[in-house]
DNA sequence: AATGTCAATTGACAGTGTCAAGTATAGTAC
DNA sequence: GTACTATACTTGACACTGTCAATTGACATT
């Protein structure tokens, strides 16, 4: 099993080292990622992984970055349901994905949002990666504003949006914030704060 | 030095070891919070750290309950020079303490609201420093839902409040929202949500 | 002077990330 | 067919981590 690999090969492995990376992640935490698990888990030999990544932040950049584009998947698949809706409704069901892949994906969830590296800008690819993920969002407090449906600017109630559903998500997902009905609250939550972004809201 | 300790000499002795934590944690991150550097830089040995906490967690434990309490008397000693105000101004106050002590003390306050331990309940004592954190903006939020200045419950306030200045200042620190005017930014996102949460505005 | 108590230190170990050296197999040249 | 080389992969080794266990050493009591 040795002659140079094809590009195709390569990028299995390496996508076959990742997703063990992420069952490890969902099972037992961020604390049991460890290079070591992760080959025998992956049935290859302690250092293999290093083939395929730099060091272990590149491994978990990567995850991050897998991470987050199943994030956007979900969001886009469920916004697609509903394309043909108002906007608002576009907009809750969005916020409602986003907070079930939080409460659900917690590890994962955490992982995304939380780079590691201070220092260092994210990587163009995170980057765009972040930016298709506000997308679903934006776009649609874009076209809000277009039609004059918003009370201030989009990206300034994009930010408002995403920060109270973040927030969220995340002093729940912290234990911070007690539990109860946390579903239906949250999603009041965000419904109050789009119905204050909408200048009317429409009646269903 | 060896005879036994009085209960003021262990607190003593515990708290240097706790500043001597934070003070390594703000210069140089978490990552670089270990044990043995800890003990060389409080000049003791290398296990004596667990004379006063019982592992690293109990020690990172202790370190967010500190780092809690600091915020909560920022943000007490703020609030307190505002007193004779209107309740929305003080909110206002308290919300800017909370966004400021959170971007120019990163590690500190991701610290403090991220556990470590997702399983065992935060200890009697983190909960009360948690109740009174959140006492400083909750009760100005009852004392304006007495009023009749509110236009829903006190709770649900605070929870949008504080989750969208949590997220915020999250995002932010994470390098996830751009920067620009940041601080003026998040200060005028944080009214627009306590403008939405009053009945009317006072004018200033 | 002997003993016991207890703060504090040192020794040791398993586990971690990672560099460096080694191994083995597939392809190529003759 | 044999020798060579490139390359996927493995193993050895090291510094560093948290932590348990045994040891040391100074004081108080007898």
């Amino acid at each position: 099993m040795n002659k140079p690999l094809t590009g195709d090969e390569i990028v299995e492995k390496r996508a076959n080292l990742l997703d063990c990376a992420m069952a490890i992640l969902e099972k037992d935490g961020i604390q049991a990622l460890t290079l070591r698990r992760l080959a025998e888990e992956a049935g290859v030999s302690r250092q293999t992984p290093y083939l395929y990544f730099k060091d272990k932040a590149a491994l978990v950049d990567a995850m991050r970055i897998a991470g987050l584009n199943r994030l956007t998947g979900v969001a886009q698949a469920a916004v697609a349901g509903v394309e043909q809706q108002d906007l608002i409704e576009q907009l809750r069901v969005v916020g409602e994905t986003y907070v079930r892949f939080g409460l659900e994906n917690p590890a994962v969830y955490k992982l995304v949002f939380t780079p590691i590296r201070p220092d260092e800008p994210p990587t163009p690819e995170h980057k765009k990666a972040i930016e298709a993920n506000q997308n679903v969002a934006a776009a649609r407090m874009k076209s809000a504003w277009k039609e004059g449906l918003l009370a201030l600017p989009p990206d300034r109630l994009n930010n408002v949006f995403w920060a109270a559903l973040h927030g969220l998500i995340s002093l729940r997902n912290e234990g911070l914030i007690a539990d109860g009905e946390i579903f239906e609250q949250i999603r009041s939550d965000m419904d109050y704060v789009l119905a204050c972004g909408f200048i009317e809201r429409q009646e269903k």
